[in-house]
DNA sequence: ACAGCGTATACTGTATACACTAAGCGGACG
DNA sequence: CGTCCGCTTAGTGTATACAGTATACGCTGT
């Protein structure tokens, strides 16, 4: 008998929705978070409220503000070019570990991101398959991490994600040049499936830098407009 | 008039007091976290107590146990080997950053850990020494990744320093070659201040695959014995 | 009309009470 | 004598009450 998944802690399920909230952006920068509002309208009490608002600021995603309230936090150009550095060097590092750790399995689930991928850009572009490529993207260089076998890495890697999503989420609609992307995966792909230190760390440099100019210039260019 | 520092609120202190404790080894890997003894020590309730758990939670210092008590982690060999790969990914950034960033001020303040560090190494060997060249090595560290100007960055390593010092004090008293340190820092200052990118990039990796292999041989060695 | 104060209000911070669950212990029955 | 059941206990999860604090607003005096 498998043991039943005793329903998550009201804790565990506000800390997920509120992060989601912010990711999805419908919390958004800057906002206030207040206690109360938010115990009230997810029905629960302010204690499970306070224990997700403080692994929230423990994520980063939160902080206290100086009269003691908490705000989504904002993150700039600048932010951006940081975060795509340290983006850059635990990624080389995962993308190094994948050439020699990566199975079959693996490779073939790269492969098929990819695949989906390029069926995606082929398609009408909208909004929703706008957030299916960013998906995809992530997933995509999720799965690099994971095949590191390198749990610390992959949950390192996780905390920068998720402040580049809050990124993306301000830069929406930022309409990437897809299919740029799926040449620089596959790139990438093509280097760890060969087993090639050199070239795999080679293809992600250059696929995140890429993206950091495409992600820098939309944010410029917003601040402009 | 500075405004007054008003007292720091109770579950930061509550975080801070048990943080330090499970960096010391006072609380030991794998210790059960009691919420209603931890509250009566420190003499506070268990709400500030319950933020503080979360708090550690996401650091990664406590994890909850199946039946929902929490425990300090535990940290093997694999996982020391885990961390210092991605301590090399980040340190490389940060010592590639410093080098085109550090102020001559940085310079002066690396350069005098370093010789503090030499005036230790000289004394009688002791716990206390033991403790003060461990804590140097840190600042050398420290300093680096601050210089670099990047928060996201320093942050990160943080939290794998933090595993680190779980680390270090399983093997107490590992009794690592001081001077080989010294000369290791040594290095590593220089290519920073020389500006040489490619030199201080191969010092750091350099040193931090020593340190590694020294700490994976004494965790091995308590292990065997 | 406006400066400055006092008060009302809207939160956060902390303690505590209550409900629920799991694990240890003892006792009764096989 | 062993085993299984039920109780007791210890601890977590959640709600709520109460205290402190900052902010906004109105009031009063000039």
């Amino acid at each position: 008998m498998t043991p039943l998944p005793r329903r998550e802690a009201l804790h565990e399920q506000t800390y997920q929705a509120l992060r989601v909230s912010i990711l999805s952006g419908e919390l958004a920068a800057g906002d206030r978070l207040i206690e109360t509002h938010l115990a009230k309208q997810l029905n629960v009490s302010r204690t499970p409220v306070r224990e997700a608002m403080r692994q929230l600021q423990r994520d980063g995603l939160v902080i206290a503000d100086p009269s003691g309230g908490m705000r989504v936090i904002k993150v700039s150009s600048m932010d951006a070019v940081h975060l795509y550095n340290c983006r850059i060097a635990l990624e080389k590092a995962a993308v190094q570990a994948a050439c020699t750790q990566a199975s079959d399995a693996t490779l073939k689930a790269l492969e098929l991101t990819i695949t989906r991928a390029e069926q995606t850009a082929q398609r009408q572009p909208s909004p929703l398959n706008a957030f299916e490529m960013l998906n995809l993207d992530y997933q995509f260089h999720r799965k690099i991490a994971d095949s590191s076998g390198n749990p610390w890495l992959t949950d390192l890697l996780d905390q920068v994600f998720d402040k580049m999503m809050l990124l993306r989420v301000q830069t929406t609609l930022n309409d990437p040049k897809v299919l740029d992307i799926c040449t620089e995966h596959h790139k990438i792909y093509e280097a760890i499936q060969s087993r090639s230190l050199i070239a795999a760390t080679d293809a992600i440099e250059a696929h995140l830098e890429a993206s950091k100019q495409r992600v820098v210039a939309a944010l410029e260019r917003l601040q402009g407009g």
